[in-house]
Order: C-alpha cells, then sequence, then structure tokens
DNA sequence: TCTGGGGTCCTAGGACCC
DNA sequence: TCTGGGGTCCTAGGACCC
C-alpha cells in the first residue's frame, strides 16, 4: 500500500452492449444483450437497460431471453471492441506510461509515474474528471467508471462504488474504514466456493474475515489463497502495476449446439483447433512444448490431457497428431459437448535454422540407435518416461519431430515406406506396451 | 434449450534425480 | 537390502477473472 493514491482502475461501463449502442443508434436506451446466441451461449455483457430485467453476464442467453424477450441480442463484434479498446489504451498511456490491460474494458495506471503537480486527493481528483471527459471523447461517448486509490485492489475497489459513470478516490488511511463493511466477495479471488468455505466458519464480510487467524485461513481456503486473504482483508497490497505481461497459453475451444459422438468428426473438429491455435501461435512468434486436449463430456464433466514435448513446436501437423493421441484415450461415446486445443510452456520464436539445431542441444532425451536401413526398425528400448525419435526428421522438411512418451518399458517400431532407406516416409508407428504412446509427423498431403 | 471463451494461478500426487 | 529427503518436472483438476 502506498502513501499517496497513485494507482488508478478504469472500467468501461457494459463496455460490448456500449460499442453497438454507440454504433446503432436505434439500441439507445434499449435493453441490448451480447453474447452467445445458440443454444447453448451465455450472455458477455448486458446493457443497464438489460441489467433492470434481471440479465447480467454468465446467465445463459435462453434465461435471458426469458427475463427480457425484447432485447436485441447480438453476436457481438470483436473487431470494432478491439479497436475502441486500443484507442482508451492510448488515452491511458498518455497519462502515464505504466499501463496494465486487463482485458479489453479494464486496466490498472500507475500515476507516480504521470506528469502530475503532486500526488494529493485533490489532483488525483481532478486528473480523474479529465480522464473521464477525454475517454468519452475518444471512444465516442463511451462512460467509464474510475476508482483511484493506494493499491491495486483499494483502487479496484473504488471503480466499483459508483457504476455506471462514476468517479471514487479512497483517501489514503480510510481503506479499512471502507472495506470492513462490506461483503467478502468484494475480493479479486473470493468467488462462490471461497465465499461458502468462509460462510461455513461464520465470515461474510471483510470485518469478519479480520478476525480470523492467518492459521485458520490457511486451513479452510489452502495456503496461497489463506496468505492473500490475510493481507487483502487489512488493504495490504504492494502488487505492481506491470506493463507487459507475457502470455503463458494459446488456446481454442468450442461449444457445439449439439453433443458430437463421430469419432471421425471429433478427430476433424481437433485437427481444425490444433490448426488455428498453431496459427496464432505462428502469428506471435511463439512456439510450445505442452499440449493440452480439453473435452467436455454430455454431462459437464470435463477433462484435460496433455503431454509435454522434448522441444517447442508450432507445426500444425504435430500439434494435430498429439491431440488426436490425447483424443483416442478419452470415452467419448456419451458425447462431446465441447473440444479445446492449447498449448503452454511457450518460448520465443526461435529462427528454423537455428530450430533444429537448438532442439538436438536441447534434447538431452537418449538418441538410442540411430534408424537403420530395414522396413521395420527398431528404434528404441524404452527405459524411460519419454524419448526423442530423433531419425524422423528425414520424414518432415520442417522441424522433424516424432516423439514417444509413457511410463511403460518397450520396444518401438517404426515402418518406412521405402524399405531400403529411412529416407522413405513414415507409414506407421507402434508400441508393444500399451503404456506408450507413439507420436510421429502426419503423411503428408 | 442450464451452464461461453480466453486466460491465470494453485494444489496434489507421482516420477525421477541426486 | 534398507531407506530418506529435497528439488524439479509433469499431469489433472479446480477456482477464479473478465
Amino acid at each position: 500500500m502506498r502513501a499517496e493514491p497513485t494507482i488508478l482502475h478504469v472500467d468501461l461501463d457494459a463496455f460490448f452492449a456500449a460499442v453497438e449502442q454507440r454504433d446503432k443508434p436505434s439500441l439507445r436506451g434499449k435493453p441490448v444483450v451480447v453474447g452467445g446466441v445458440g443454444g447453448r451461449g451465455v450472455v458477455a455483457t448486458a446493457s443497464y437497460e438489460a441489467r433492470a430485467f434481471g440479465v447480467h453476464s454468465a446467465m445463459p442467453t435462453a434465461e435471458a431471453r426469458r427475463r427480457c424477450p425484447n432485447a436485441a441480442f447480438l453476436a457481438g463484434r470483436f473487431g470494432a471492441y478491439r479497436e475502441t479498446s486500443r484507442a482508451v489504451m492510448e488515452l491511458l498511456r498518455g497519462i502515464s506510461p505504466l499501463v496494465e490491460p486487463l482485458s479489453l474494458d479494464e486496466a490498472f495506471v500507475d500515476l507516480a509515474a504521470a506528469d502530475l503537480p503532486d500526488h494529493s486527493v485533490a489532483s488525483v481528483s481532478a486528473l480523474g474528471r479529465e480522464l473521464r471527459v477525454r475517454m468519452q471523447e475518444v471512444t465516442g461517448g463511451l462512460t467509464a467508471s474510475v476508482g483511484i486509490g493506494t493499491s491495486k485492489f483499494i483502487a479496484k475497489i473504488a471503480s466499483e462504488l459508483d457504476k455506471p459513470d462514476g468517479l471514487v478516490v479512497i483517501a489514503p488511511g480510510m481503506e479499512r474504514d471502507v472495506l470492513r463493511p462490506m461483503q467478502v466477495t468484494v475480493i479479486p479471488g473470493v468467488g462462490p466456493a471461497t465465499a461458502e468455505h468462509l460462510r461455513r466458519i461464520g465470515v461474510h464480510t471483510v470485518a469478519e474475515l479480520e478476525e480470523i487467524s492467518l492459521e485458520e485461513l490457511i486451513r479452510v481456503v489452502g495456503k496461497a489463497h489463506g496468505r492473500n486473504l490475510y493481507q487483502l482483508a487489512r488493504a495490504q497490497d504492494d502488487r505492481p502495476v506491470v506493463p507487459e505481461r507475457e502470455a503463458k497459453s494459446i488456446s481454442v475451444e468450442d461449444t457445439y449446439d449439439t453433443d458430437h459422438v463421430d469419432r471421425r468428426l471429433l478427430v476433424a473438429l481437433v485437427d481444425r483447433q490444433a490448426s488455428k491455435v498453431t496459427g496464432r501461435l505462428r502469428k506471435a512468434r511463439l512456439s510450445g512444448r505442452t499440449v493440452t486436449l480439453k473435452v467436455r463430456l454430455h454431462d459437464f464433466s470435463t477433462h484435460t490431457r496433455s503431454a509435454t514435448l522434448p522441444g517447442p513446436t508450432d507445426d500444425t501437423r504435430t500439434v494435430a497428431r498429439v491431440a488426436r493421441t490425447l483424443l483416442s484415450e478419452l470415452d467419448t461415446s456419451g458425447g462431446v459437448r465441447l473440444l479445446g486445443v492449447g498449448i503452454s510452456a511457450l518460448t520465443d520464436w526461435i529462427q528454423d535454422d537455428l530450430f533444429l539445431d537448438s532442439t538436438a542441444a536441447d534434447s538431452e532425451e537418449p538418441t538410442d540407435e540411430p534408424v537403420d536401413e530395414e522396413t521395420t526398425s527398431t528404434l528404441a528400448t524404452l527405459g524411460r518416461r519419454r524419448a526423442w525419435l530423433p531419425g524422423l526428421d528425414v520424414t518432415h522438411d520442417e522441424h522433424g519431430e516424432g516423439w514417444v512418451w509413457g511410463s511403460g518399458r518397450g520396444v518401438v517400431t517404426v515402418r518406412f515406406e521405402t524399405a531400403a532407406s529411412p529416407t522413405g516416409r513414415v507409414l506407421s508407428f507402434a508400441a508393444d506396451d500399451p503404456a506408450l504412446h507413439v507420436v510421429a509427423p502426419p503423411p503428408e498431403e
């Protein structure tokens, strides 16, 4: 917590719906709901007119239609939202170079790095007022709620206090007085599950939370969360405003209007998602080592399976192959509601020509015996959990990847198209232990 | 017509290595 | 021939946020 109120939090009001109302005057003053419009959609944003009918974000769209049949239901135009967001972030960066976007419609600004005569409540309030005026100018009339305080936590709480279109500054020294009467659910990180745990020990408000010892909190909600709650209940928060954060994962997922059972269809959908996700990876000049498949079944149970490769990849076919293999481990016979493919353990883009070398250098996996020139070659006897199959790069013009993983011990066999030479196309892979999984580059089209 | 999509962080258990 | 503790990596699931 700082001595002066130098952290500002901005939150655009009903952002997606407000952009729609801005661009379509006929929607102004009317209930607007932006979100999934399909059978299984949920509400992303409801305009304040729609909120009056009890519609709110995360509500199933079907329920929103029941509550407010006359609302305009829109799928959303993310290009327009991104464009408006970009203008807002630009405006904020004009105030201070230290701007941390949290999403398209929310950001922290560190006013300690702003050009201000001083950081008194009067000064930062004046800045807040001017920001709100300029915000409307650069967005074409959108309003925002602004909170200013001595920490991220307090600034965020402040912006919630007078929504929409408000400005609240919490003066230094007032933090705990403001917090104490509030429900614990105002604390970021306290969702339904934590709130229920706290309710069971008689805690509903921040004042009651303050009474609980650190040991007790850790017992109830776990170590990291417990420590965090203990501090936030006392308004202790020293998190800095961090302008650039590196992505840790990239993923794509889709919920289908009807559950899918057909294996071939599922495989095709996974392939398409692998292609999408690697496209985004390449665009970001990143590659990743861990592929995760997410499957939500007909009963809404959600399962993930992941596999970590010995080296990073951004190759569609490799990711598709891994994802297919992971899919094959799950029983989908009851129907699949959602599929997703994600990549994590990201690293910076590596130049193509350096890639092979660095992969080989990084790979301390056993290289085992080289591929011999038999139609069926014994490539590796696995005593380890994973092995990289180095002979495979001959079949793949880009990275040359092929992996075996699992917890068994066995012999992996590779069949080549051309008997005489391993430079032929790989026809199949097989392991003699079902606990071993084999991934080869798929045949070229 | 119950329950999106894109993320982050944490936990717990097991493998593996020294 | 009995048994350990720490550290790291990996995996699966869950809570949470916007």
